[in-house]
DNA sequence: TCTAGATTATTGCATTTGCAACTATTGTCA
DNA sequence: TGACAATAGTTGCAAATGCAATAATCTAGA
């Protein structure tokens, strides 16, 4: 029998707005928003990247994320780049300063994660992560709302 | 070492927007969010709550949920009324109307979890539910941001 | 090659959201 | 009892968000 409260998808959703509310939080002195903070994470592990792969990256909608961006690159976070054999993309990265914040907070990331799964086995958060890996592919994409092939 | 994409918030948020993206989707031809969804089973769950509840219930702030649950009572879905015995709290109720398409919408609700948890087994899906409880309670609520004791 | 279509990002606009301020009511304790 | 504090909800306002439309570039087929 159904109930709300014992359900996934809710479950879901309150653990991780509790997690993003403590985490933004921790960095809103510096002026960050939690997209923000994965923007500049996902940077610091891949070097580069368009800004439609961050937006799949981050879950955020694309518009969102070009400004987004935008503020970022006025703060000197991150650069854009058109490059010349591609006028289409824009490749972003991160600038030094960028990159030093973005190490000064990942501590912090870490530590609240500990936080969050402090009484779990190393077994129970390997279950955990593969389970919500499951879900997401197991989930349609769907970048163009109510499509249906075409 | 520290990875974005490996880390339980990220992979917390990923799944939980992409399935808040489908049901929003299914949902959408009658008008509703997935927000207004929660109120309405929460509401066929407890029978009645008050709006703060409703607000800590669906992990929303109250200013929004206040807006929210005057939406729905002008759609006749939900009842809001001040006790006489207590002139400061609002209690909400389901309309029959409410019930009706709360009654709808829950089989597609059953059938989105059951999609997303398909290859699951049952002790799974028990160990993902334990350990998004766990992570919920293992962090603060903060209410007023940044507030420490008083 | 030239054009129609696809891809990628940006911008306009309306909606949603959250914080802060405010109102109203209730609780407390001197 | 009376005043001050605490609780509950609403509203103003600015910021954030998403969708749709647009611009710019690239790709592929005739």
């Amino acid at each position: 029998m159904y109930k709300l409260t014992d359900s996934v998808p809710y479950l879901l959703n309150r653990a991780g707005v509790r997690i993003a509310e403590v985490f933004a939080q921790r960095i809103a002195e510096d002026n960050l928003s939690v997209a923000m903070y994965r923007v500049l994470a996902m940077l610091k592990e891949r070097r580069e990247s368009t800004l439609g792969d961050l937006a799949d990256v981050v879950s955020v909608e694309i518009s969102t994320l070009s400004r987004l961006v935008g503020t970022l690159a006025k703060r000197k976070l991150v650069s854009r780049t058109r490059p010349e054999d591609n006028g289409r993309i824009v490749i972003v990265r991160l600038t030094p300063q960028g990159e030093a914040l973005t190490e000064r907070l990942m501590p912090l990331a870490v530590e609240l994660e500990r936080t969050a799964v402090q009484d779990m086995s190393d077994e129970e958060v390997a279950a955990l992560k593969k389970a919500l890996r499951r879900m997401h592919s197991n989930l349609p994409a769907m970048s163009g709302k109510g499509k249906v092939a075409s």
